[in-house]
DNA sequence: TAGCATTGTTGAAAATCCTAAACGTGCGGG
DNA sequence: CCCGCACGTTTAGGATTTTCAACAATGCTA
């Protein structure tokens, strides 16, 4: 079989982005494969451009992450740059000197959030079958320390730091401190 | 022509997504596989769900519209139903009883809407090279009358009468009338 | 260290898709 | 009426993808 890849830059490169899906969900390729009813060597391929998979094929592969093929191509899987922020970079929006309002990601486009305050006592967690919802989740650190995990990154967020991800990409929030953290966390759409 | 409205079932239905997006925008199996560099039996297999085609391929196919990947999984070829109102369909906002102030499409979601007053005088023709371009657009007829088409749809607009399309559908405008037709249109986003 | 389990990667065969070339239909002009 | 032309469809065969099975690499545990 000739080598390499055989075509100009693919659509899009159809096989990193596939493989970036399934990590981002936590996914072996041969939990993946045995999940969509196909063989590892196929997914393999696919995720190396080696192959360009039919539409019946790539639509029964998503469907054991499960994500839509609309959502596959449209999503932007724009990770790190745009999950975390550190406490600096919060933005002020209050007018009042009393009162500070700093928002997190105010880069983000069509937002429609709800804020909620949390408490996590020692050693709380959220638990190892990582949380799945439809839409977006951010949250702010007030007190204590919180472990956050966010598809394959995982970070200790600190008084001040934040997040901010799409509520379908697996997620666990753990406190290993020893006093309980308060974080203000936010979902969209606003009902939970 | 059997003209296309199923809105559900099309999520799986490749081919025949592929068929209507194909016939909105007005070009024959051959014309577009000409365009794209495939061959026309490759769309008619396509079109008749008898093969599930490549990504790859669907890729050249869709650039031959030119539309591309996301678009084509993601957009809402729903239009038949929300594309014409008949001028009772309109929705009235005003509270004020000496002004009426309504609404087109209602129930569009995430509008962004630029409104504008056009004046077309008796034979007056946008052209045969069908316009195409970004963005959603509206309007509705305040005198005269108006040949609107859109896609593979035509209609014969009166007084009241209103119209809600994406602009990348290629469409026209004619005055077939005796007297000038005025048209209170609006286009998203608000750059023309 | 050896043994075992799990991961991702290959080669050859089977399954599926795409092309080239034909076919049947319908339409309009001479 | 016949011809030419454009349309979508079909078929055989070459091209590509997928499976099946084996492989090397890594990590864990005894």
């Amino acid at each position: 079989m000739s080598a390499a890849l055989q075509n100009d830059e693919m659509s899009d490169d159809i096989g990193t982005r596939l493989k970036l899906v399934r990590q981002i969900f936590g996914l072996t390729q041969r939990e993946l494969a045995r999940r969509a009813g196909v063989t590892n060597g196929a997914i393999s391929l696919i995720e190396q451009n080696r192959v360009s998979p039919s539409i019946s094929s790539l639509k029964k592969i998503l469907d054991g992450i499960p994500l839509s093929l609309a959502d596959f191509f449209t999503l932007n899987f724009s990770p790190s740059d745009n999950v975390f922020f550190a406490g600096e970079e919060l933005t002020e929006i209050s007018y009042d000197p009393a009162i500070s309002m700093r928002m997190v990601g105010r880069k983000v486009k069509d937002r429609t959030l709800q804020m909620l305050q949390e408490t996590y006592q020692p050693g709380a967690d959220t638990g190892d079958a990582m949380l799945r919802h439809n839409g977006e989740e951010c949250g702010i650190v007030v007190s204590g320390c919180l472990i956050v995990t966010v598809g394959v990154q995982e970070r200790l967020l600190n008084p001040g730091d934040a997040y901010y991800f799409r509520s379908d990409i697996p997620h666990r929030f753990r406190n290993p401190g020893t006093e309980p953290c308060v974080l203000i966390s936010a979902n969209s759409p606003p009902s939970f």
